[in-house]
DNA sequence: CGGATCGAC
DNA sequence: CTATGTCGATCCG
C-alpha cells in the first residue's frame, strides 16, 4: 500500500501485457503506457507540486555530482586497499551465512480494494481505488490497467480512468480482516512479524519440522480467504520479500536453501526490488553503473569508499543474498505524530488554533498508550511543497495537550516571526512527540526525590486559590544543546535550568506561604535535598589526596583543588601513561578480544565512537557493560583522560548512581583488562617513570599487592572516585537514588512523611477556605434576616 | 540535539 | 479546485 515503488514499476506492466489483460479485443478496457504517461504529465506539468519535484530532483543530481567528484579523486591504490578490506568483511559474512531457516513473506493483493469488493459486490468488475481525491492508498487490478496506482492522487486517477470509483477507506474493516488472517498465520508461526495490515513475515522452520510427522490428510491445509495473496519462500527475509513480489498476482515463489540457488536468483535482480533501496539510492547507484545485484557486488570496493559504513554493509548483504533470518519483535515506539493537509492557510491565528487542535489530538493518542516524551517537533509544508521541521527538547517529559502546545506554539511563533511581514502560506502542519524515556529512565524518575519534590511543588501550586499560578513554562525549558559543548557543559546547563526552576518554585511558595509551619518543614527538606552546589555553605569537603578539609567552597572549586593535588605527584603522570598505552594498542586481535561477546551493533557503536573520541578500550568495555545505564558514549568519553579531571571528579555523581553499579563496572574493567591486554598482548608502552616507593594507595592508605602499575593506578582511580562519591553522598544523601536497603528505607519514610504533610496541608487550607466561605454566607443571611425582620 | 532526507507501507 | 499520514533510520552539522 502507498508504495511509491509501484509507480515506476515497469515489470508489473510487462506482466499485465503478457497476461493479455491489457488487450482491448478481449473486451477489457485500459490504456497503454504511452497514454498513461501523457495524461499524467498533462495533469502534472506546471503544478507547484511538479516544480518542487524538479527541485528535489536537482538536489539529488547535485548529490550524484558530488559523489562522482569524490570518485574521481580515488586512487587505484586506495581502491585496492578497500577491495582487500571489503573482501575480508565479505568473507566473514559468507561464513555466517545461514540457510537453515524458511522464511515466508505474505503480502495480500490490493488488500483494501479487495476487502471493499468483497463487501460490495457491485464494485466487482469495476475499476476501483481506495482513498480520496487527494491520495489513493491502493487500486484493484482493473483500475491498474488504466495506470491507476497507489500513491497517486485521486484527481489524476480520475483523468486516467473517468469511470473509476473511489471508495473512502474503512480502516476498522481492514483491521478486522487483517486480524482474521493473522490468526491463521499464527498457526504457522506464533512469532510472526506483521509489517502492516496486509504484510507479514513468517518463520516456518519450526512448523515444517513438526509437520514432518503429521498424517497426510492434515497436511493439505490451505489458507482460505476471500482475497488472493502473494507469498515468497526463501532462507531469509530480504529474499522472501523479493520472492513474494515475483509472481503477482496471487502467486508464490520459492528459493531453495542452497547458496547456488540464492546466487542464481540474485544474479540479475535489479537492486530497486530490494527493500531499503529506494528511488534515490537507485539513481545514485545507477550513476555508478550499478543496476543489478551482480553489479552491486562488482563495485563493492568503490561503494565502500563512497558510502557510509552502514550503507555499504547493507549493499554487501544484498549483493551476497544475505538477510535477516530471525524475526525481531518490534521494539518500543520511538515517536508519535499527527499531521494534516489542508487548503492554503495564511492567517497566523488560524495556524495557532490548528496547531492547538493537532496537539490535543496527539495528546489523546499519547494517552492511549500512556506515553510521555521530551522532544516536540512541528512540521510545516508551505504551498510550494517545501517542508520544514522544527524541534525543541525540554528537560522533563510532557504529554498533555497544553504542555505540548506550549512548546509547539513557540516553535510556530519563531517560524511566523522569521518570515514576517510575509505570512506563512501553509498546506500542511504536523506535531510530533519523541524522546520517550526508556525503562531505565522511568525507574530513575521514580526514584528521584528531586523530581518528586518538583512534582510536589507543582501539585501545591495547582491546588489553587492561595497560590499564584506557577508559570507553566517552568518545566518546558529548552535544553541548551550544541555538539560543541562537552558532555559536562551540557550537564551543567541542564542543572542550571533545574536550579532556576527550583528557585522559581521557592519564590512563589515563600511569597504566599510564609506563615505556614508545614511549609517551613517542606522548605527545609527541599533545601537538604538540593544539590550540593546549590547550598554549598554547609559543605565541607575533605580532599582525598592531601586530607585537608575545605569548607565553604563549591564543588567545582573543590574538584579543582583535587586536581591540583593530583598534579603534584607522579600518579597523574602514570594515569596519563596508562591511557596512552591503551589508546595506542590498536591491534585487531586485542580489540576483538575485548568485545568478543558483544553484538555486531554494539561493536559498530563502539568502533564509531572510538573513532570520534579516541578513547581507550577499557573505557569501551565499561561502556558496553553499563549499556542502558547513565554513562553513555559521551560520558564514558569524558572519563578518559582526554577531558579534564575536574570532569572526572564530578562525573561519578552524575552517572554512577549506585555504588553497586559502580563496583560492577569496576570489576568488569579489571576482568577485561587482565583477560585480554595482560595475557594476550603485553603493554606496548609501559610507564617509563619507575616508582621507587612501595605501592601504597594514597587514598585508602593500603598497600596494594599488585606490582603492576596499571592495576595500581586503576585502584587509585577507583578509590579516588569512590572517596568522592562517599563524600558527596554524605552531604546529599537523599539526592542519590540508591539500591541499598537502608537508603530505600529512608526514602520510603521521607516519602510517606512528605505525603502526610502535603495531605494535611491541603486539607487544612480546604477546610479553612470553606470555613470562611460558610461564615460569609452565614453573615450574609443574618444580615438579610435582620434587614427584613428587624427593620 | 536539530534538521533534512530516505524508505516503507 | 486537488499530490497523504506515520513511522524508523541515517547522515551531517
Amino acid at each position: 500500500m502507498h508504495s511509491t515503488k509501484e509507480k515506476n514499476d515497469n515489470n508489473k506492466d510487462d506482466l499485465l501485457l503478457r497476461m493479455g489483460l491489457n488487450d482491448n479485443k478481449a473486451g477489457m478496457e485500459g490504456l497503454d503506457k504511452e497514454k498513461i504517461n501523457k495524461i499524467i504529465m498533462e495533469a502534472t506539468r506546471g503544478s507547484k507540486f511538479y516544480v518542487n519535484e524538479l527541485k528535489k530532483e536537482k538536489q539529488v543530481n547535485q548529490r550524484i555530482e558530488n559523489m562522482m567528484q569524490q570518485k574521481a579523486q580515488i586512487t587505484s591504490q586506495q581502491l585496492r586497499k578497500a577491495q582487500l578490506q571489503v573482501d575480508r568483511f565479505a568473507m566473514e559474512l559468507e561464513q555466517s551465512r545461514d540457510l537453515n531457516n524458511t522464511i515466508v513473506h505474505i503480502d495480500m493483493d490490493a488488500f483494501y480494494a479487495a476487502v471493499e469488493m468483497r463487501d460490495n459486490p457491485e464494485l466487482k468488475d469495476k475499476p476501483i481505488a481506495v482513498g480520496s481525491m487527494m491520495m489513493l492508498s491502493t487500486s484493484n487490478y482493473y483500475a491498474r490497467r488504466f495506470g491507476v496506482r497507489a500513491a497517486m492522487p485521486g484527481f489524476i486517477a480520475k483523468r486516467l480512468c473517468p469511470q473509476l470509483t473511489i471508495v473512502p477507506p474503512n480502516f476498522d474493516k481492514y483491521q478486522a480482516v487483517s486480524r482474521e488472517v493473522k490468526e491463521i498465520l499464527a498457526d504457522y508461526d506464533p512469532n510472526f512479524m506483521a509489517m502492516s495490515l496486509d504484510e507479514a513475515y513468517l518463520n516456518i522452520t519450526k512448523h515444517l519440522q513438526e509437520r514432518q510427522n503429521w498424517p497426510e490428510d492434515k497436511r493439505k491445509y490451505f489458507i482460505k480467504t476471500g482475497n488472493s495473496l502473494e507469498n515468497g519462500i526463501a532462507p531469509n527475509t530480504m529474499l522472501a520479500k523479493v520472492c513474494s513480489d515475483k509472481n503477482k498476482p496471487n502467486g508464490q515463489y520459492q528459493i531453495l536453501p542452497d547458496r547456488e540457488a540464492v546466487m542464481d536468483f540474485i544474479k540479475d535482480l535489479p537492486i530497486r526490488k530490494v527493500s531499503g533501496i529506494g528511488k534515490v539510492t537507485e539513481k545514485m547507484l545507477k550513476a555508478l553503473g550499478v543496476i543489478t545485484c551482480t553489479e552491486l557486488y562488482q563495485q563493492r570496493a568503490l561503494l565502500s569508499l563512497l558510502f557510509s559504513e552502514t550503507s555499504w554493509h547493507h549493499f554487501l548483504h544484498i549483493s551476497l543474498g544475505l538477510g535477516s533470518t530471525l524475526l525481531a519483535r518490534d521494539g518500543d515506539r520511538k515517536s508519535m505524530s499527527v499531521e494534516r493537509t489542508f487548503s492554503e492557510m495564511s492567517k497566523a491565528e488560524e495556524q495557532y488554533s490548528l496547531c492547538q487542535e493537532l496537539c490535543s489530538e496527539l495528546a489523546q493518542d499519547l494517552q492511549k498508550e500512556g506515553l510521555k516524551g521530551r522532544t516536540v517537533t512541528i512540521k510545516l509544508k508551505n504551498v510550494n511543497f517545501e517542508v520544514k521541521t522544527r524541534a525543541s527538547t525540554v528537560s522533563s517529559v510532557v504529554s498533555t495537550a497544553e504542555e505540548i502546545f506550549a512548546i509547539a506554539k513557540d516553535l510556530l511563533r519563531t517560524e511566523i516571526d522569521a518570515d514576517f511581514p510575509h505570512p506563512l502560506r501553509l498546506r500542511l502542519m504536523g506535531v510530533r512527540l519523541s524522546s520517550f524515556p526508556n525503562e531505565e529512565d522511568k525507574k530513575q524518575q521514580q526514584r528521584s526525590i528531586i523530581g518528586f519534590l518538583q512534582a510536589g511543588n507543582q501539585a501545591l501550586s495547582a491546588t489553587g486559590h492561595m497560590l499564584e499560578k506557577t508559570d507553566k513554562d517552568q518545566f518546558l525549558k529548552p535544553l541548551e544543546m550544541s555538539q560543541k559543548k562537552s558532555f559536562f557543559d551540557k550537564k551543567r546547563s541542564e542543572r542550571k535550568w533545574s536550579q532556576q526552576d527550583t528557585f522559581k518554585c521557592e519564590a512563589v511558595d515563600t511569597q504566599s506561604l510564609q506563615t505556614s509551619d508545614s511549609f517551613q518543614v517542606l522548605k527545609k527538606m527541599n533545601e537538604n535535598l538540593e544539590t550540593s552546589e546549590n547550598s554549598n555553605k554547609s559543605q565541607i569537603f575533605i580532599c582525598p589526596v592531601c586530607f585537608r578539609e575545605h569548607g565553604s567552597i563549591s564543588l567545582e572549586a573543590f574538584n579543582k583543588h583535587v586536581d591540583a593535588c593530583l598534579n603534584g605527584p607522579s600518579i597523574n603522570e602514570d594515569r596519563k601513561m596508562f591511557s596512552c598505552s591503551h589508546a595506542s594498542s590498536t591491534e585487531v586481535n586485542r580489540k576483538e578480544n575485548v568485545h568478543h561477546s558483544f553484538s555486531l551493533r554494539e561493536k559498530q557503536d563502539y568502533e564509531t565512537h572510538q573513532k570520534h573520541s579516541g578513547i581507550n578500550s577499557v573505557d569501551c568495555a565499561e561502556l558496553v557493560e553499563t549499556k542502558g545505564n547513565p554513562p553513555k558514549a559521551e560520558s564514558v568519553g569524558a572519563l578518559s583522560d582526554k577531558h579534564s579531571k575536574e570532569e572526572c571528579a564530578v562525573f561519578p555523581r552524575e552517572s554512577f548512581n549506585t555504588e553497586q553499579h559502580y563496583q560492577n563496572s569496576f570489576s568488569t574493567v579489571l576482568l577485561e583488562d587482565t583477560g585480554s591486554s595482560q595475557q594476550e598482548s603485553p603493554q606496548p608502552y609501559l610507564p617509563e617513570v619507575i616508582i621507587t616507593q612501595a605501592l601504597v594507595c594514597p587514598i585508602c592508605n593500603l598497600e596494594q599487592k599488585t606490582s603492576d602499575l596499571t592495576l595500581f593506578n586503576m585502584h587509585v582511580d577507583i578509590c579516588l572516585n569512590k572517596g568522592i562519591i562517599q563524600e558527596l553522598r554524605k552531604d546529599s544523601l537523599a539526592n542519590q537514588p540508591t539500591k541499598s536497603t537502608k537508603s530505600t528505607g529512608e526514602f520510603v519514610v521521607i516519602f510517606i512523611l512528605f505525603y502526610f504533610i502535603l495531605f494535611y496541608f491541603i486539607l487544612f487550607y480546604f477546610i479553612l477556605f470553606y470555613f470562611i466561605l460558610f461564615h460569609f454566607i452565614l453573615f450574609y443571611f443574618l444580615f438579610l434576616f435582620f434587614n427584613i425582620y428587624l427593620f
